[in-house]
DNA sequence: AAGTGGTCTAGACCACGTG
DNA sequence: ACGTGGTCTAGACCACTTG
């Protein structure tokens, strides 16, 4: 039972990264290179990359290469990044062109958002879909529903973030340019009113490659036991 | 551009778990049913299962076959859990017996605790390993390092988690039982006193296909702008 | 003895980007 | 024209579990 090939060859990559002996955008070694290189099969290259991938640490851009993420360190803080605009928030995460894209529109509501909102399926609600990308690239994409006549979220005072990885709608994987079967990072928000009122609800997408780790500042309650699960 | 092959596999057998069909801990079809039932290779039916796999819809158990995950809809939530003892956290979660072991020792701190702790490499810390199973499948194993004299989090004001995908250290993959190349979901806990001073820390590892989703509980700061990201 | 999951080899075709 | 990443085939061996 030794360590498979693939793995001591992702390790060596990961490796390379982390101490940043392989700046961030590098080019890696193409498949068959690392075929000649290790002497192994093109599926232990290929298992290698995919195990990369799957932290994040690298992008595969279809026939032209394996790169070095952008910002392989990178992560999202919650929820400071909310007393801020998008533009704001991603300018600080990063040395390139931000855009942000904002289309609103008037949508029926669904069994998904009606339940939350307390209203009836069909309800109108405002839908604001937004779009960023960073130096040309697709970093994010959300859908942000809000009952009528609410705007903003100054009036919430607490937020709900939960964190998964899915296999994204139709709408974000064209976005965000992702190959059949890539899971993204989602993060689905919802924002409280003191009185316990569901105020916005947003789904948001990220390729797997944009942070390396997920960071929430909590306040506890009352009393706290020992802690370690 | 089709959908490949492997995807339209795997988002049948989402569907399958997702709605009820396929019931927690059934046995799947294996690889050779699989090539057999949609006429497809080997390596079509084993890339199928591994998106399941890193969705965490499914669990391998080598030799023995694909099972769906035990709770396929779990959700950890923070942070609630901190106010109780682990026993009390995943006996909520579970309906099978929970068994919670630790065993506790004095280390020599490593740059890693040392820093935050604002201490010095080498100073004596704390550490509680605790190893949560449950009905005898490990689920959870975490490191938890305190300074000398510390006992408990009730000081504790405000918690940040951390949450990424993580290669485990070797003695995480051992209790847990990870193949070699597996990731598994870790957090990293920091518990904060009133005045700012760091009181504990925690590195906690669950298998992939532990949770289908992580939960974080935040109070917003004055003002909160729009919020679409 | 048969079946299983994990690893691995040696090929192949496609669509597209780059030089 | 060539190299690239993505998909796919048809084999193989191993170590172990299950009947």
């Amino acid at each position: 039972m030794p360590e498979p090939a693939y793995v001591k060859i992702a390790g060596e990559f990961a490796r390379n990264i982390h101490t940043g002996r392989w700046p961030a955008k590098m080019r890696l070694p193409s498949y068959s290179q690392i075929v000649q290189d290790y002497g192994v099969s093109d599926i232990v290259a290929r298992k290698a990359i995919e195990l990369l991938l799957s932290q994040g640490l690298v992008r595969s851009e279809r026939r032209r290469g394996i790169y070095v993420s952008d910002r392989p360190n990178l992560t999202r803080i919650s929820p400071e990044r909310q007393r801020q605009t998008p533009e704001e928030t991603f300018r600080t995460e990063s040395d390139q062109d931000i855009s942000v894209d904002r289309t609103t529109e008037e949508v029926s509501a669904t069994e998904e958002q009606a339940g939350p909102f307390g209203i009836s399926v069909g309800d109108k609600i405002t839908l604001v879909v937004t779009r960023v990308t960073e130096g040309r690239k697709p970093v994010s994409i959300s859908d942000t529903y809000q009952p009528l006549g609410v705007t903003g979220v100054s009036d919430a005072t607490h937020l709900e973030e939960t964190l998964a990885d899915r296999l994204p709608t139709t709408t974000h994987a064209e976005w965000l340019g992702t190959e059949p079967g890539d899971l993204v990072k989602t993060v689905h928000q919802r924002f409280f009113a003191q009185d316990g009122r569901l105020i916005m609800m947003s789904d948001v997408s990220y390729p797997r490659d944009r942070y390396d780790k997920f960071l929430f500042r909590m306040v506890l309650g009352e009393s706290s036991s020992d802690a370690n699960e």
